[in-house]
RNA sequence: GGUCUCGUGGCCGAGUGGCUAGGCAGCGGUCUGCAAAACCGCGUACAGCGGUUCGAAUCCGCUCGAGACCUCCA
């Protein structure tokens, strides 16, 4: 904990240094996902940031209290049905409870986390368990004269806002360019301006999510419960607020916006925003319908992907991005992900095994500094990553003889690696298991077979042993110390 | 149109004034009955043009190209 953590704040666009408000407490709030729908590879990318984020903080041994949203209630479509949102509209679709779409799309995305060994928030509150705490924060705007209700729905008044603070901090924006700038959509002749946004909708007579106010059956506007339930779990001004690029205007703006009239501060110390996922160039979203599920990359059933790709196989591959970059998905580059991943968790075993030596002839201290540097270095995972591998390469090379270590360096390379790959990275086997016992002795009983083959120079035999569990996905390799063996495939 | 970001070797992807990124793929070698793995070695990459500098992929300017936000979006 006595580490210098730099992390670049989207607030002064400059990395900056960490410092817990209330160390060594942390306050950690990520925008989560809106459930009607199964959650896709850009929603890999801001879970996996943060739980990096909240595994290295714990790691180093901060108290976070991680705060990770559900929206269950849908906002509005802009386009379709007046009146409808897009969990509503699901649920009609399906002829459903809109809570029944809600309830099984989170079990979905609890799955999906858990398979890609995403930890789960300290908290994981829901819009539609919040409703009260966002009514009374509209009740606080309209107080302060920064809101105004027209027809039953409250919208926020962002020039009045101005007038005392500066809307567009965050994002870099200026009010009178938006004024300039924002493009006339149909059906917001309610609001005094266009960049005015709802803190409260009347529902319209179809609209099924719906909930009691002072100003009408309605619902709360979308940024609303973010700045509600921050301030609830994390109070009125806590360390870190993270999310996607794309949440940075308005839905941010409008959080810092709403919690500053309320509360009388700026309610963020550090914002971060992680960069999208591009597919050919182009950012992966739903509205474009160029996106691939998590459970498609998983069992391979999309048309752009060549193969499945193991849930390790995407984490590590957002890993090996920063997360502040653009990241652009291929099937070589997943694919070369997971040849990479093979590669470390191969050296992770070898390290089990290896032997101490009487004396170090490589620097295990300096590159377990450099390792800890990067990921001081705003969550440099990439570089991270780059250090682990010269550690594989130092422990293949001893385990061929190339070198050694002493029992104090061995020990601490095994410390360090097990720390990053397992706690810090979160990176785990995926294969194995119960059945690995009964593999090994299968396996085992065939090793022996093919041993007795070349021994009496019978090689087709023992080609043919070794072919043919290469065919189901078992792969042998004849070593100075005996035969090994392993699963190489990941699409079992 | 406004605001902003980016353009790195076959692919992905770090870095950022002088010092090896790393992974995958490829080539040569060691080892091996063969193969695989592993280890060793190899590629004169920083969009283009100009400028600053002893020195720039890294700073500045321009040009070209790509993208994000401005509307729901991770």
């Amino acid at each position: 904990m006595q580490r210098e953590i730099q992390i670049y704040n989207t607030l002064s666009r400059t990395k900056e240094r960490f410092e817990p408000l209330n160390p060594p407490f942390v306050g950690l709030y990520v925008c989560g996902p809106t459930v009607y729908g199964d959650a896709h590879l850009g929603h890999a990318r801001p879970a996996i940031t943060f739980d990096l984020v909240f595994r290295y903080l714990s790691h180093l041994g901060y108290k976070v209290r991680y705060v990770r949203n559900i929206t269950d209630v849908g906002h509005l479509e802009n386009d379709a049905d007046e009146g409808e949102d897009k969990i509503a509209r699901k649920a009609r679709l399906e002829q459903l409870e809109p809570m029944e779409v809600v309830q099984y799309f989170t079990d979905r995305y609890h799955l999906n986390m858990a398979q890609l060994n995403v930890k789960s928030p300290s908290i994981e509150p829901r819009a539609s368990g919040h409703i009260i705490e966002q009514i009374e924060m509209v009740r606080e705007i309209l107080k302060a004269g920064m809101g105004y209700e027209v027809n039953g729905s409250v919208y926020f008044d962002v020039e009045a806002y101005n007038r005392g603070h500066r809307y567009g901090k965050l994002s870099g924006r200026v009010l009178d360019d938006l004024l300039a700038n924002t493009r006339a959509l149909e059906g917001q002749d309610e609001k005094r301006n266009p960049f005015d946004f709802a803190l409260w909708k009347k529902a319209q007579p179809e609209h099924i999510m719906r909930w009691p106010s002072p100003w009408s059956e309605g619902f709360p506007g979308w940024h609303l419960e973010c700045s509600a339930m921050s301030n609830r779990y994390l109070g009125d001004l806590f360390d870190i607020h993270g999310g996607g690029m794309d949440l940075l205007f308005p839905h941010h703006e409008a959080e810092i916006a709403q919690s500053c009239t309320v509360h009388g501060k700026d309610p963020v110390k550090y914002w971060m925003h992680n960069n999208m996922i591009t597919i050919e160039g182009q950012k992966m979203g739903k509205s474009l319908g160029n996106f691939i599920t998590l459970n498609e990359f998983f069992n391979g059933a999309h048309v752009r992907l060549e193969k499945a790709f193991s849930p390790m196989t995407i984490r590590f591959f957002i890993l090996q991005a920063h997360y502040r970059s653009t990241l652009d998905f291929s099937n070589e580059a997943l694919m070369a992900a997971e040849k990479g991943l093979e590669r470390l968790m191969a050296g992770r075993k070898v390290l089990e095994q290896l032997k101490p030596g009487s004396e170090s002839t490589f620097d295990v201290a300096g590159l377990q500094a450099k390792c800890y540097a990067a990921m001081d270095d705003d969550f440099n995972s990439p570089i991270a990553i780059a250090h682990l591998f010269d550690a594989v390469r130092i422990i293949n090379s001893i385990k061929d003889g190339k070198g050694s270590l002493t029992a104090t360096d061995l020990h601490g390379l095994r410390e360090w690696v097990e720390s990053f790959v397992v706690d810090i990275l979160g990176l785990k086997e995926e294969v194995g298991g119960s059945e690995s016992s009964l593999m090994s002795d299968v396996v085992g009983l065939l090793i022996r077979l093919r041993a007795e083959a070349k021994a009496r120079k019978d090689f087709q035999t023992a080609d043919e042993i070794r072919d043919e569990l290469g065919k189901v996905g078992i792969v042998l390799k004849d070593t100075r110390d005996g035969v090994e063996w392993q699963i190489s495939g990941k699409d079992i």
